[in-house]
DNA sequence: AACCAATGGTTTGAATAATGAACCAAATGA
DNA sequence: TCATTTGGTTCATTATTCAAACCATTGGTT
């Protein structure tokens, strides 16, 4: 691991759960050592990247972020777009709908909407990062990435978020070949016990697959018919997402994708 | 200059204006090793932070920089206290407010608005960096950092941006003392010739100099009355925005700023 | 077609920077 | 008072980075 890995790994562990972290802490759960953690971070606070917060001397990411997001959203309006799209996917659904990106070997909850159908919906206010093995966006994106992925994501711990988490990687396994064949991933409880929610694969320019977009919905709702519109929905919008992107479908989705719209 | 640093100035490099760099181009621009700046583009990659374009090979910033900049937003939403601070500031003053913050040794704009009061104002849009020489913004700054900054800043290039920009630096010497004296700078011309600005300083928690807010208007405009309300409301959204950020202002500023207010 | 220049990407021993264990001073709390 | 934890520093060892070359491919020119 090359040392700006390991810069840029630190950053990683700020979030809004834990914005400030300490240089002790930092070491902690990063497991590098102290020196290490107290150069790497002498140098992104040179770059703006993080800063130390007045009442003690931990640490929070600084305002270089900031203009780097900017550039980026000049560049490539990922996040209106995705918004965009999520609205239209939640009106037709009736449901809560968001996407995710992989970052790392994570994904990271990048946009969401809500739909004004229901008085109660799901909440994504609250969550950072999906697991890969236990939410239907994981398992759409270990279906349609290299087998690498899910080797080392099975290979690794697999916690029972809920008593309805997939943990057996042979299971697992056979649902990403599901996921594979349909088009689309499915999730029952996997995360929270009442939700119940379909994703399907994005794709960038080269055509690797960079996250999954999603709706979810209280499992009492779910309803055969829902089902289907919410997976024809989501295929529309994984399409037009794509392209806005700039992305490229591999063929063997686009089939799949024609059936089901 | 660390490994890290190199990696972060790389980032840099990509603006609005230019938000695709290939590595030649970026090993020409920065000045570094080929190999180097080829290794470190693909640890960037790796986390997210750059991405290849579809088109050509061509580099450009990734989405990892999004995930921060929203930790960072749920951290300090210090843009949002910006804006609204720069709003009531342009309101207050009938002229366009902007402020701009120190990254590196550059200023970069951070945010702005618009007045409503006159169909002829100073526009903001398109510009990124100011130099710390030619800009109230960076005088201000420079008036309230160490001497250090001031030293290498002047010992650099002074490049004269219109006629008016003072170059010598001499005169940008006693420019300096005087807006330490005085708590705030100006710049008549210095980076576009109509153009009249003033600016104060902003600090962050440990009471250094992280930036500047400034009010821009047409150098016609500008009367001796207005130029006493502008530093009037400019040293008010100083204290406000200071404040909200968590910042504390030196003895010395208190002084001219209870005496200007 | 042959050529040229430029691109992205890769290799090499020699130079340089990162590393980690131990250490320090200050704050905190028992 | 003493023990613990904090942010920060030091220095010999070690791994990484450097610079200059080299490939393979692309696009344009002759």
């Amino acid at each position: 691991m090359g040392t700006v890995s390991k810069a840029l790994t630190l950053l990683d562990y700020f979030s809004r759960q834990q914005p400030e972290i300490g240089l002790s802490e930092l070491t902690r759960t990063s497991g590098m050592n102290k020196a290490t953690v107290y150069r790497l971070l002498c140098e992104l606070q040179a770059g703006g990247f993080v800063e130390q917060a007045g009442s003690d001397r931990a640490y929070r990411l600084g305002p270089a972020v900031l203009r780097l997001a900017n550039v980026r959203e000049a560049t490539v309006p990922m996040r209106d777009v995705a918004e965009a799209a999520l609205r239209r996917l939640s009106d037709a659904t009736g449901e809560t709908a968001h996407i995710s990106l992989m970052q790392g070997d994570r994904m990271a909850i990048f946009a969401f909407a809500y739909s004004a159908a229901h008085g109660i919906a799901v909440r994504m206010e609250d969550v950072e990062f999906l697991p890969l093995h236990a939410s239907s966006t994981g398992l759409a994106v270990l279906a349609f990435s290299s087998a690498n992925l899910a080797a080392t994501a099975l290979s690794g711990p697999l916690p029972a978020i809920t008593p309805h988490t997939v943990t057996d990687p042979e299971r697992l396994r056979t649902l990403i070949a599901a996921a594979r064949a349909k088009g689309h991933a499915e999730s029952l409880g996997g995360i929270e016990e009442d939700v119940h929610s379909l994703a399907v694969p994005l794709f960038d320019a080269r055509g690797t697959c960079v996250g999954a977009a999603a709706v979810a919905t209280p499992a009492a709702r779910m309803t055969r018919a829902l089902q289907d519109r919410i997976v024809t929905a989501l295929h529309q919008a994984a399409q037009e997402i794509v392209a806005h992107w700039g992305g490229a479908m591999p063929d063997e989705l686009r089939k799949a994708r024609t059936d089901a719209i």
